[in-house]
DNA sequence: AGAGATACCCGTACGC
DNA sequence: TGCGTACGGGTATCTC
């Protein structure tokens, strides 16, 4: 599951292969990808479209073109691009191709088809953005007090305040997880409940969990791969993620499993109490 | 009214 | 061998 440093690790491999390039052709053969806009009208205006930039935001990867366009890629559950230094591979999965002037093709393949292109023009990507996401957790927006004002009132679970994009932006179920797990604060905890200090260690594991996430070039989970199709190896950097029974690295207590906003949840009962 | 909770999309893997 | 279910990011739509 493509999470802020799954995207992250795409986007450094996916820049030296694309800017600079220009789409020789483009084929979109899901009409799903690119909802409600025709994929062939998409795929017809990337076509001869130069790559300028290869941004990120979140855990959106954003794709200057010149003409002032930019195409708005969320990966979802199981999007991941391939390089291919010729023709790609045949593919069921695959959902789109394009072929770029040095010969080689970039493939965009997504098995459960959740995710979505989305061709915007430049001014129109930061509005689209704004509304959506939070600050970015590796930048200097992103201190004790932004996140103490994104999680001030609420009476939701601090988890589920987490997976808001418009808290922090790129958090996702593992990091999540993890991030609590670092901060030793119990996931159903109410948000508005936290007290500064408690905001401020939750601040500094929601940014370690995410750097220590992109050193490890991501989490390989099933299926999620970079561009060339090398794994991640964050996977086994997990401390309470997926690990239900196993001893807490930190305490050795049994790694308890509940559902918060729907969503599987890991954490350690002993280190990370609930109180008040 | 506004925040929070839930359903939905989708294909695969898994368990019974 | 086959069938039902869990999974989950973002968004639409419900509820209280």
């Amino acid at each position: 599951m493509p999470e802020l440093p799954e995207v992250e690790t795409v986007r450094r491999r996916l820049e030296p292969v694309l800017v600079g390039r220009r789409i020789e052709a483009a084929a979109i053969v899901d009409e799903r990808l690119t909802r409600p806009e025709p994929s062939g009208a998409v795929a017809a205006a990337l076509v001869g479209r130069r790559v300028e930039s290869v941004g990120r935001r979140g855990k959106y990867l954003l794709v200057g073109l010149d003409d002032e366009l930019v195409l708005v890629v969320h990966l979802r559950m199981t999007g991941s691009f391939g390089h291919w230094p010729d023709r790609a591979p045949a593919d069921p999965h695959v959902r789109a191709t394009l072929a770029l002037d040095d010969g080689c093709e970039v493939t965009y393949r997504d098995v459960r088809r959740f995710g979505t292109w989305l061709l915007l023009d430049a001014a129109d990507v930061e509005p689209y953005l704004a509304e959506r996401l939070g600050p970015e957790p590796l930048g200097r927006a992103f201190g004790p007090r932004a996140l103490a004002r994104a999680l001030d009132g609420r009476r939701t679970a601090v988890k589920a305040a987490l997976l808001d994009q418009r808290s922090v932006a790129g958090v996702g179920n593992i990091y999540a997880d993890e991030a609590l797990w670092r901060a030793r604060i119990h996931p159903l905890t109410r948000a508005g409940a936290l007290a500064a200090p408690d905001v401020a260690r939750l601040q500094r594991a929601v940014r370690a969990a995410l750097e220590t996430g992109i050193r490890r070039q991501g989490a390989t989970l099933r299926d999620y791969r970079d561009p060339s199709g090398a794994a991640g190896s964050m996977q086994d950097e997990f401390r309470v993620y997926g690990r239900e029974g196993e001893p807490c690295p930190r305490c050795g207590a049994p790694i308890a499993k509940i559902r918060v906003a729907g969503r599987g949840t890991w954490f350690c009962p002993v280190c990370q109490e609930r109180r008040a």
